[in-house]
DNA sequence: CTGGATCCAACCAGATACTG
DNA sequence: CAGTATCTGGTTGGATCCAG
């Protein structure tokens, strides 16, 4: 409770500073695009468990293509939250690893899957009621 | 730590029951879809300091077109993270509030931002590294 | 095996105008 | 005030082919 209302003044804050200049650097947002996006928490998660190639990552999360596979994993990387090992053999090689900075990362995501995981089933129950309300359509 | 270890090896779970259809429901997923948009999440924050109404939102995040604003709220609304109040005034009065399973969201999301905040200094330099290392380009 | 490059379709989201 | 409707450009992302 304290901790969420410490992120909320401080988030206040934020709106405050920035005023109406919205697109003024803003790290919570700039933070959310990266693991927001649809692939990003689940590599980090998956190479949470272990290193592992890219074919093996294309094993691990078949509907992802090639591209957005190679795509994620460069703005991973840029990002500091992953490493880009090559190893030089035929065929090449290239293992993919959590930096430290990634690493760092998993505690606050598990925070969000733990309550992902829980509260699922009250945001599965809101959404039926909310769809089935407005008409109350048996068809 | 012990925390990120159960969300991994509960991670894990997911992706060895779900086999190679990922198409099946996979409650992280979803809800990471929903608070990883661009919005959500602001909203959320916003809503989290006080209960305030439509126009009040759009001014206090002006970068977001009033159909974006719609929908984000119509999506939080259906998932029971805040709930809408109409007053039948002239001109109309609708007041949204963070609803009982928005404010459990807070936690979480706190601990996230809280980690944007302290690594996005990390986060900005690894860029920089990454950007100028490949060419090199001093142009 | 690990990608890069290209083409193209689908969806997203902004701008604008209109309504109760 | 609190939205809805429509149009449209831009981005996303899949498919496919190619390369080291």
């Amino acid at each position: 409770m304290s901790s969420a209302q410490n992120a909320i003044e401080r988030f206040s804050r934020y709106q405050r500073q920035l005023g109406g200049d919205q697109s003024a650097h803003c790290a919570v947002r700039d933070v959310l695009d990266r693991i927001g996006d649809k692939w990003s928490m689940l590599m980090i998660m998956e190479l949470a468990t272990r290193s592992q190639r890219f074919s093996e990552l294309h094993r691990a999360i078949p509907d992802i293509s090639k591209r957005m596979l190679t795509q994620t994993l460069r703005d991973l990387e840029r990002d500091g939250l992953i490493t880009r090992h090559v190893f030089p053999t035929r065929p090449p090689t290239v293992e993919y690893r959590l930096a430290p900075l990634g690493q760092s990362l998993l505690d606050p995501m598990a925070a969000l899957i733990d309550w992902a995981d829980r509260r699922y089933s009250d945001i599965h129950a809101a959404r039926v009621r909310f769809d089935g309300a407005p008409g109350d359509v048996p068809r």
